[in-house]
DNA sequence: GCGGCGA
């Protein structure tokens, strides 16, 4: 695999056909990546409108692209790590949706062999696929696919500059949150198994330096335990860190942000069923030591 | 040196 990495936003469309709509649009990350016979292209752009991921499949009588806006890198990430892990018996197919877009994941199998079809569908283009031969062995045509989104995907975070205020690392949350189609859908009537993405991750603990890069951390402190909440991510994507600290006694998990919104919901629900408890008791030696909440 | 997709 050649991963070349080309800056450089000066003179970089030229030689004809180069140049795609919207000529601004600077190339922060080109990369290249060989499976069998194909050739994928990935190169992360940013114009005014904001950042993206534009992914083309070469053969040599097809071209397909698909744009992956820049907050679903990390989504692809995740997905791209769920059919590279999971056994085979148990890949399902799977939907993303952002903004107005909706990614398909399918398997696929013929004489050639296993392969992921992923289509963009939006309301306003017509549906384009690109199709990822699994490989020969142990599935190494999407592990590669998934280094090179990890790597897009660190590079994209580094891309943003200390000081300049982007909207980027909202974003994520915004996805999360807000609207209610974002995230993963099983494509088959399966019960909602989303944690089944997340079971193998957990175990993996962060680099250390990627820790507090993101410079959103809170803090609450419980009787004689502190619990610490971080954001952070590695090259398997997105993820939030709980430590709880008592003492000299500190133990952490680690939270997928996939896995963030079904958290939350499980702790509301906790919060709801044992409210009376928590308030029949003094709340006083429970409180947060951030700064309050409006 | 493949070949899937969907028209």
């Amino acid at each position: 695999m050649e991963g070349n990495s080309g800056g450089g936003g000066g003179g970089a469309d030229r030689g004809g056909g180069g140049g795609e709509r919207g000529g601004n649009d600077v190339e922060l990350v080109c990369k290249t990546l060989q499976v069998e016979h194909k050739l994928f292209y990935f190169d992360l752009k940013e114009n005014p409108r904001g950042r993206y991921l534009k992914i083309s499949e070469k053969t040599s009588a097809t071209r397909s692209t698909i744009i992956v806006p820049s907050a679903g890198i990390s989504w692809f990430l995740d997905l791209f790590n769920y059919y590279v892990n999971s056994d085979e018996r148990d890949l399902f197919s799977k939907e993303l949706q952002l903004d107005s877009k909706v990614f398909y994941f399918d398997i696929g199998e013929n004489r050639r062999g296993r392969f992921l079809k992923v289509s963009e569908a939006s309301v306003s283009r017509n549906r384009s696929t690109i199709i990822v031969p699994a490989g020969s062995t142990r599935d190494e045509g999407w592990a590669a696919f998934r280094n090179i989104l990890a790597d897009i995907n660190e590079a994209s975070r580094l891309f943003i500059l200390p000081n300049q205020q982007s909207s980027e690392p909202s974003e994520h949350l915004v996805g999360l949150s807000d609207d209610v189609g974002a995230g993963f859908i099983s494509g088959h009537n399966q019960p909602t198994s989303n944690s089944d993405l997340n079971v193998d991750r957990s175990v993996e603990l962060p680099a250390q330096e990627e820790i507090g890069n993101m410079g959103v951390s809170k803090v609450i402190r419980v009787d004689q335990k502190r619990f610490f909440f971080d954001l952070g991510s590695n090259n398997r994507g997105h993820f939030l860190k709980i430590s709880e600290v008592a003492g000299s006694d500190r133990s952490s998990i680690i939270l997928p942000l996939s896995g963030l919104k079904q958290f939350h919901e499980i702790v509301g629900h906790f919060v709801e069923i044992t409210k009376d408890r928590v308030e029949g008791m003094s709340g006083a030696n429970v409180r947060t030591v951030d700064p309050p909440q409006r």
